[in-house]
DNA sequence: GCCAACGTTGGC
DNA sequence: GCCAACGTTGGC
């Protein structure tokens, strides 16, 4: 199994949204970024574990944990005209864009980027670098014991 | 709203 | 295949 962080922005996809959905189940849509689509289409797999992150917003961390649920697949709102996402160039036959579905598995308490920032033991993690844009980073197993062990104080 | 960082585009 | 221009991201 492997660990993951997936960056969201809560004016789109909160973790209060996540969490009152029947299923507290999400579509991973809208990722057009070739290495995040990577992570997802290739080495993501059902039953890994991603830290759940708000970005974008005045108070930018860890909101919550989440979990990878059954087999990626094409992202349906390359086909929507209507969508923001939409793109013209891919087609039902050869998609350009693959996403998985996450589910909750639980709400944790806030942990800014500030304080994430103060721990040496975290000085690599991807989402800490400067110049970070990427919205879906590997966590090593090493900083998910670690972020877990603030969770639980 | 600023702006550094970085990905993508497209002319050559 | 280089690289300047452009667009986007995202913390601050």
């Amino acid at each position: 199994m492997k660990y993951w962080l997936m960056k969201s922005e809560p004016s789109d996809v909160s973790i209060d949204y996540l969490s009152q959905l029947p299923k507290q189940t999400i579509e991973w849509y809208g990722v057009r970024n070739y290495q995040a689509r990577n992570f997802m289409r290739d080495l993501m797999n059902d039953g890994d574990l991603a830290i759940f992150w708000h970005s974008s917003c005045r108070e930018p961390g860890v909101y919550g944990i989440v979990k990878v649920e059954g087999a990626v697949h094409p992202d349906s709102y390359q086909f929507d005209p209507g969508s923001k996402y939409y793109d013209a160039s891919s087609t039902t036959t050869n998609p350009r864009w693959w996403c998985v579905d996450v589910k909750l598995v639980k709400k944790t308490k806030y942990i800014s980027i500030t304080e994430l920032r103060k721990y040496q033991e975290l000085s690599e993690m991807q989402v800490l670098k400067k110049g970070n844009r990427l919205s879906i980073t590997p966590v090593t197993k090493t900083e998910w014991e670690f972020i877990s062990n603030l969770l639980q104080n």
